[in-house]
RNA sequence: GGGCCUAUAGCUCAGUUGGCUAGAGCGCCGCCCUUACAAGGCGGAUGUCGGGGGUUCAAGUCCCUCUGGGCCCACCA
């Protein structure tokens, strides 16, 4: 049969072994996924990629979901668009801080002076040596390279369309230089200040930590009933789950409808064991069926604290300090000697000691009544934290977010609105979110690694910071350091004394950083032809667990910034579930080796059952469907080898035969709806639409016509199917390319010039010399030779065995289809003897066979 | 306490605005070592569409309710 010189590259035995390397690495060296930056903004379609942490490990649910960006990626890439498809590396934050301490054993002191050229010890030693900021963000950058290059690496192996010439680091010059000049115009604008208030801190870090970063936890407790002293002598009982708040305790609070309490609003009573006296307030958040429906406010147990503690104007009794022990100075409301004496008890203890101490004398005083009743309520817990957070007044940074103005909310949620959000019913979680904010979003940390806030206070004359003078760098000095940096007008030895300056101690919050990666991606004030033109984005792929901050911050970010929304789609990943449908993660050590699953599967298997899970779906890890995707890959091969070695053409003038034309707009139709299915992000039904075609063409076409391309019904018929084969081969092998983009590009090397990746997408009119003519003139073959391939399997008979006599029972109409394609099914079915008998009703067959 | 998603074959999932005997793949069973492919081909069996109620000529699809699973949010003394 083969004259096979046509196509000469066609292997022997086509194999995927190997293709990951081989593509790979030319789609590296050849700049096959190359932004052009100088092109005209409406063709751009950029996307706003996640950057991982690269201090933890990948794991499979980064592939799942960077493979459906890819996807989409690959299709706008294919239909024209100018695609910028940068990466980051979020190397900014605790994970990252922690890692670096723990590997070079230092430790980060921002009071350092920076030293060049530190090398760090060969082998960490047991105690930490403390180094500048400027050093450890050195050491953070030396450190993450190397997990960069694993990461790259694995991205490429996975076969993902990024451009590397445009990567970031979340903590690198440009990012600080970003998320400074951003700080800077906030501030500028009135949309950043600072302000001292209670703020939710976190006693391990030691640093505060915002609404956005919380997670209750379940934690067992118990109600301790304890007795307050009425004016009259009496006692009045409170429960609470926090006796050791009881020094700091500045009112007891009871619902204005209760009247076991209303005799005593407007009166006082004194605390137990410290014999302070505090009013008795009514408020309606007072909730009669909890405890005995009356509470002790103190300064503060939990956020309901401070919104009486504001609403009463309360006197603030901090209590606990920022390591999250009892402050060490004698508090001036304790007076009594009796106070005094059980207050040095606890100086200094831990909330636990003291609790335990305080339950101790209560019982002794006879204050506590009966034994403490176990309970289990839930606590706010900082989501990287272990430890309850307590409540600290501190002095904090702010970004306005709609928190504490309506108006700007309003504003932000029809920025939610008029994001395009895939899944849609998403959007109602950013509605939650915005909807249910009480505060402004505290962006400053008491940490030591990060992008530190670009500002400096002034010092009065006893070295004291004035906080309402601030000063601020100069936008061509950014990104600066405060701690090693000098403001302009004073010089380095002015720092920390009287009437100097002293710079801020605090580092930005990492979604601060993390909000600006449209402007950090797009070089904003750096290169703004670029940013201009990428900006705003097209896409924001990423997961649901993180809409309240990542993509909430940025919307805020480039609301005030730009009065924009940073990019007009966003679509929202599942996660991958157990098959025991659990949420897989590290601690439950359930977690596969992505690096293993591309090597025993392949790249494109691993991507065909990440394509299988459609946005927003959660999605079971199934091996099953890799190994599926796997004998797609193969079968891509074996049948492109096949069609190709019947001397496929690209002729589409030589197709004559109906069901060759017929084939075609079946084709043209999968077109159709796999790229409707694409605009509508839905990447999952374009791939089934053309996969289901894949298997009918394979099974059935190449099945009904092979006989024929061998010129047994002379050269015009041969020439009509062999096009139909060669213009299908190429069609399929561009819509599979986005999802199998390794077998894809084998083939396609075979046979064609360049990359598959850069053609264009298939058009229907392309492909179709006639779409006049219908599917069924194929399909009606097609079926009568399932029948006959039906009645020879249940003879139990080989394929190939001869049809004696077939008598097509069928209508007029069918008849004449199934006639123009009898030597097609003479030759497929090996039919002797082929006849017709017309009938109304359905297609019937009568098979002899032997 | 408020809200969102989800429940279809043993498994993983499709099922568009309500419309013929509810589909696919895997798995299972049977057959075919057939010259592109045994990492193959052909065929077959399998469902009270989570339970209950309602609207309708017609409900897997719309409404109500209950239950299971997952998630988000909430002022949790």
């Amino acid at each position: 049969m083969s004259d096979s010189a046509i196509y000469p590259q066609v292997p022997e035995k086509p194999s995927l072994d190997g293709l990951e390397e081989k593509w790979g690495n030319s789609w590296v060296s050849k700049n096959t996924y190359a932004f052009d930056k100088n092109c005209d903004k409406n063709s751009v379609y950029s996307i706003d990629t996640p950057p991982p942490t690269v201090s933890g490990s990948l794991h499979v649910g980064h592939v799942f979901s960077y493979t459906h960006t890819d996807l989409i990626a690959r299709y706008q890439r294919m239909v024209g668009k100018k695609v910028f498809y940068p990466i980051g590396w979020d190397d900014n934050g605790l994970p990252t801080e922690r890692r670096v301490q723990n590997y070079f054993g230092v430790r980060c002191d921002p009071s350092l002076a920076y030293i060049s050229n530190f090398e760090p010890p060969k082998e960490p030693s047991d105690k930490q040596i403390p180094i500048s900021r400027k050093n450890f963000v050195e050491l953070c950058e030396k450190l993450t390279l190397e997990d960069e290059k694993v990461f790259e690496s694995l991205f490429q192996t996975l076969g993902l369309s990024i451009d590397w010439n445009y990567t970031y680091q979340t903590i690198d010059k440009r990012a600080r230089y970003v998320s400074q000049k951003a700080f800077l115009n906030n501030l500028n604008r009135g949309e950043a200040y600072q302000a001292e208030a209670p703020t939710l801190w976190d006693v391990t870090f030691r640093t505060a930590v915002a609404q956005a970063e919380l997670e209750d936890r379940e934690r067992p407790g118990a109600f301790h009933k304890i007795a307050f002293k009425k004016e009259d002598g009496s006692d009045v009982f409170i429960e609470t789950t926090r006796p050791e708040l009881l020094p700091s305790c500045v009112a007891l609070v009871a619902n204005p409808e209760d009247d076991r309490y209303k005799s005593l609003f407007g009166k006082t009573v004194t605390t137990p064991l410290f014999e302070v006296e505090v009013p008795v307030v009514a408020h309606h958040l007072a909730d009669p069926e909890k405890g005995s429906g009356i509470a002790m406010i103190c300064t503060f147990g939990d956020v309901t604290d401070v919104v009486w503690w504001r609403e009463f104007n309360l006197p603030t009794r901090g209590l606990i300090g920022w390591d999250g022990k009892i402050q060490n100075d004698l508090p001036e409301w304790i007076k009594t000697d009796k106070a005094i004496e059980i207050f040095s008890k606890i100086i200094g203890k831990t909330s636990h000691t003291t609790r335990e101490i305080l339950v101790e004398e209560l019982k002794k005083s006879n204050q506590l009544i009966g034994e403490p009743k176990p309970i289990t309520h839930t606590v706010k817990f900082f989501e990287k934290g272990d430890k309850p957070l307590e409540i600290v007044t501190t002095r904090q940074w702010y970004i306005r977010n709609g928190g504490r103005d309506q108006n700007l909310r309003k504003q932000l949620l029809s920025r939610g609105d008029e994001l395009s959000w895939h899944p849609d019913y998403m959007k109602v979680r950013y509605q939650n979110w915005v909807e249910g904010l009480n505060g402004d979003w505290l962006i400053s940390r008491q940490r030591f690694f990060g992008v530190p806030l670009p500002i400096w206070y002034k010092l009065d004359e006893n070295a004291n910071p004035i906080y309402d003078q601030i000063l601020i760098p100069k936008e061509n000095q950014l990104p600066i350091d405060p701690q090693s940096d000098c403001p302009e007008g004073f010089s380095e030895s002015q720092r920390n004394k009287p009437n100097g300056f002293i710079g801020d101690p605090d580092v930005m919050d990492t979604w601060a950083t993390s909000s600006l990666t449209p402007q950090i991606a797009g070089s904003w004030g750096i290169d703004n032809k670029l940013f201009n033109t990428i900006f705003p984005m097209d896409l924001r792929p990423q997961s649901h667990e993180i809409i309240r901050t990542w993509l909430f911050s940025t919307v805020v970010r480039s609301h005030l910034e730009e009065n924009s929304l940073p990019w007009k789609n966003t679509s929202i990943s599942g996660w991958i579930l157990d098959p025991d449908r659990k949420k897989m993660s590290k601690s439950k050590g359930n977690v596969v080796t992505p690096i293993d699953l591309l090597k025993e599967y392949g790249s494109d298997a691993v991507r065909y059952w990440a394509a299988m899970g459609r946005p927003g779906t959660d999605t079971a890890f199934d091996t099953g469907q890799m190994k599926i995707g796997k004998r797609l890959a193969v079968k891509i091969l074996n049948a492109s080898k096949f069609a190709l070695s019947l001397n496929a053409t690209l002729k589409k003038d030589d197709v004559k035969l109906e069901v060759d034309h017929a084939l075609l707009n079946k084709l043209a139709q999968v077109v159709e709806a796999s790229s409707k299915a694409f605009e509508k992000y839905d990447y999952t039904k374009a791939l089934e639409v053309t996969e289901s075609f894949f298997w009918f063409f394979t099974d059935d076409y190449l099945e009904l016509v092979k006989e024929r391309t061998y010129g047994k019904q002379g050269e015009e018929s041969a020439n009509s199917a062999k096009a139909a084969l060669g213009i299908t081969i190429h069609t399929l092998l561009k819509l599979f390319a986005p999802f199998v983009p390794f077998v894809s590009e084998e083939v396609w090397s075979w046979w064609q010039k360049d990359s598959v990746h850069l053609q264009s997408w298939p058009k229907p009119e392309e492909i179709s010399a006639n779409r006049n003519i219908g599917v069924e003139n194929l399909e009606l073959v097609t079926k009568v030779l399932a029948e006959i391939r039906k009645a020879k399997t249940e003879k139990q008979l080989s394929m190939k065995a001869e049809v004696l006599d077939l008598v097509i029972n069928s209508n007029n109409e069918g008849i004449e289809i199934l006639k123009k394609a009898e030597k097609d099914l003479i030759a497929a079915g090996n039919i002797k003897n082929l006849s017709y008998k017309i009938q109304t009703g359905e297609l019937k067959l009568e098979i002899k066979l032997p």
